[in-house]
RNA sequence: CGGCUCGUAGCUCAGCUGGUAGAGCACGUGACUCUUAAUCAUGGGGUCGAGAGUUCGAUCCUCUCCGAGCCGACCA
């Protein structure tokens, strides 16, 4: 009676073979190691010898589609790598004169997405097709639920999954039906990887620095609460990484660097995740201006990595990497943009600015934030190559050392790429007099209602009362420079599982709920398949109504069940 | 948070000024020894996202909700 299973046609067949297959003495899940000699991409490599050594291989993966024939068949058989075809002749691999392996468990029992090993030889088919001769056939896993079904010819793909939602939320029947969703991810390691590599090369330090902190210190934002039961305390998962690090260098590394997940409580975009991946590094005795290069120099290798090249097709735009890139102040950046000079202007001045320019201002916003108002109304979306924006205003910038030449700036850069920012540094703010008076400012900035100020952590101020080097630090967004290097439109497309609404089931009562109640066990599966999941679903329910509607599909779906009288249904509805 | 679009079979999608639904692939059965979006024959499969309203009758109209995407706001 599958019809009044929770499982589909597909899923009950598939449940069926797996207990023939056991029923044959098949196990569908062996335990035992699968000794694989080849991937698929070894084997197309290296075809032409292969082939015409009729090299024995031993290859595993999924059954992606299979054509069928008589007594011979073909499937293909997809691993990481990618894919080949097999074929599989019966009396090949059922030498003797037991033809099960092939007629029952090849042509019925197995089905697209199993997972099978296959001993052959490699050869060319008479279509020309690169392939391997099946000898032996060995199921490793049974599939119970059918895969999407995605057909391809001369490389164009037919049918392809693009639904957003079941893409990512299972993002393993993404990366099998479109293996090409994987090649991000792998470029994304390598991003990591050069970085590291190139870190590694100074001579700086991999660090790890806790997620659960205290205080969430190192940047504004939201953060994410959590509580620890025995010490009886609130705890935050970080925000940023900076203030741990830089105790780090206070401790007398010279270089240190993290790769961290950070944690924000604010709103999810195509560019915002609320845990997302930042790098964050610390050298001492540098300045902003050494990180710059460091930065140019970090970037390009990364670009050459993934591309042989340093220019990167980001939409329909092309960016290239190529060291150096553009420098521009702030204020210049401003002028540029706007004709207007902010140079020692006051704040009622400035507001008057945004006034004229068109840009939202309200009083709450300090000169900082005014600053930065005009900065990402009308430059920002400029920066389409490379840009560093250099010496930000100070009250933007509490972590960060006061311009050498200008007490009203900082030693800060963003640098920017496809209007968008991609890295933060500093000269790291080493003075713990103003490291103090800064935070101080921040506390007033948040009493007078701007709920982005700083918390004061009194224990790095400490640190720096020891006394940190001179310092600069950087951090960049990997995500949003893997979307960069790897051309992504949304940042869902550069991690595996991004953040989504839990799914919902459907509400549903046990059977026993419905039985309690007078309500024949045979009826239940009936009536949740006509919507009726739960009793209370059931109150005020017509009762002729619903003695027809049952009675009637008893009828249609020949179910055989002896129908209930009219007073039983209406006994039903009226509990 | 606001605007727009979407949600129909396992998958990709049609459909209907309102009369409980179709295709291709997938799946079942049968045929077929080099196929390749295999082919041929045949068959089964659907609470049309959920709920409420209007109606004799809703997959379709109205409202609410859930989920997704895009744009904007906010936030970095």
């Amino acid at each position: 009676m599958a019809i009044l299973e929770e499982l589909s046609e597909q899923e009950i067949i598939r449940r069926q073979s797996l207990d023939e297959l056991r029923n044959l003495g098949i196990d569908p899940y062996p335990a035992a190691m699968y000794p694989v000699t080849h991937t698929t991409e070894d084997i197309i490599s290296n075809f032409e010898s292969m082939s015409s050594l009729q090299t024995n291989v031993c290859v595993a993966g999924r059954i992606m589609a299979r054509r069928i024939m008589g007594s011979a068949s073909f499937f293909e058989l997809q691993d990481e790598k990618g894919k080949i075809q097999v074929y599989v002749k019966r009396d090949d691999i059922c030498p003797g004169e037991d033809k099960t392996l092939y007629n029952t468990v090849f042509k019925r029992l197995l089905d697209i997405g199993d997972i099978v090993g296959v001993k052959g030889f490699v050869f060319r088919t008479q279509m020309g097709e690169e392939s391997v001769h099946a000898q032996e056939l060995t199921l490793l896993s049974k599939s119970i639920k059918p895969l999407p079904i995605v057909k391809e010819k001369d490389g164009q793909v037919f049918d392809a999954v693009t639904d957003a939602e079941l893409r990512y939320r299972q993002r393993y029947v993404d990366l099998v039906v479109n293996p090409h969703v994987r090649e991000v991810f792998i470029k994304r390691s390598k991003i990591i990887n050069t970085m590291r590599d190139f870190f590694n090369s100074k001579g700086y330090l991999e660090v790890e620095t806790p997620i659960l902190q205290p205080i969430p210190g190192g940047a504004t934002a939201r953060p994410f609460m959590t509580h620890h039961n025995a010490l009886d305390i609130p705890l935050y998962l970080r925000i940023a990484n900076e203030l741990y690090l830089k105790r780090l260098i206070v401790g007398g590394f010279n270089g240190v660097y993290e790769f961290a997940k950070d944690f924000r409580n604010e709103g999810m975009d195509r560019t915002h995740n609320p845990e997302f991946t930042v790098m964050e590094i610390y050298v001492a005795y540098k300045d902003y201006f050494w990180m710059m290069e460091f930065t140019e120099e970090m970037l390009e290798r990364v670009a050459l990595a993934l591309h042989g090249t340093t220019k990167v097709t980001i939409g329909d735009k092309e960016v290239d990497f190529k060291r150096p890139f553009r420098r521009l102040t702030m204020t210049d950046a401003i002028k540029e943009h706007t004709g207007v000079d902010i140079t020692g202007k006051t704040e009622d001045e400035l507001r008057k600015i945004c006034k004229d320019l068109g840009v939202d201002a309200d009083e709450t916003m300090g000169k900082g934030k005014l600053i930065d108002a005009i900065f990402g109304e009308k430059c920002e979306h400029h920066m389409i190559q490379p840009t560093f924006i250099m010496d930000y205003p100070i009250e933007m910038s509490p972590l960060c050392k006061r311009h050498r030449s200008n007490p009203e700036l900082t030693e800060r850069f963003e640098l920017m790429v496809n209007g968008k920012e991609l890295c933060n540094a500093y000269s790291e703010l080493n003075d713990p007099i103003d490291q103090m008076d800064r935070f101080q400012d921040q506390l007033r900035l948040s009493e007078k209602g701007d709920d982005e100020a700083m918390f004061i952590d009194l224990d790095f101020v400490r640190s720096l009362e020891y006394g940190m080097p001179t310092c600069s630090g950087m951090g960049i967004g990997i995500d949003r420079l893997t979307m960069f290097m790897t051309n992504q439109p949304s940042i869902q497309d550069v991690l595996f599982f991004p953040q989504m609404r839990p799914e919902k089931k459907a509400q549903k009562d046990t059977a026993e709920a419905y039985t309690s109640k007078g309500i024949p066990a045979d009826w239940v599966p009936v009536l949740q398949k006509m919507g009726f999941n739960t009793m209370a679903s059931l109150v005020n329910v017509a009762p002729g109504k619903l003695f027809n509607d049952i009675c009637g599909y008893n009828k249609k779906n020949k179910l055989g069940l002896a129908n209930p009288s009219m007073d039983d249904v209406k006994r039903w509805v009226e509990q």
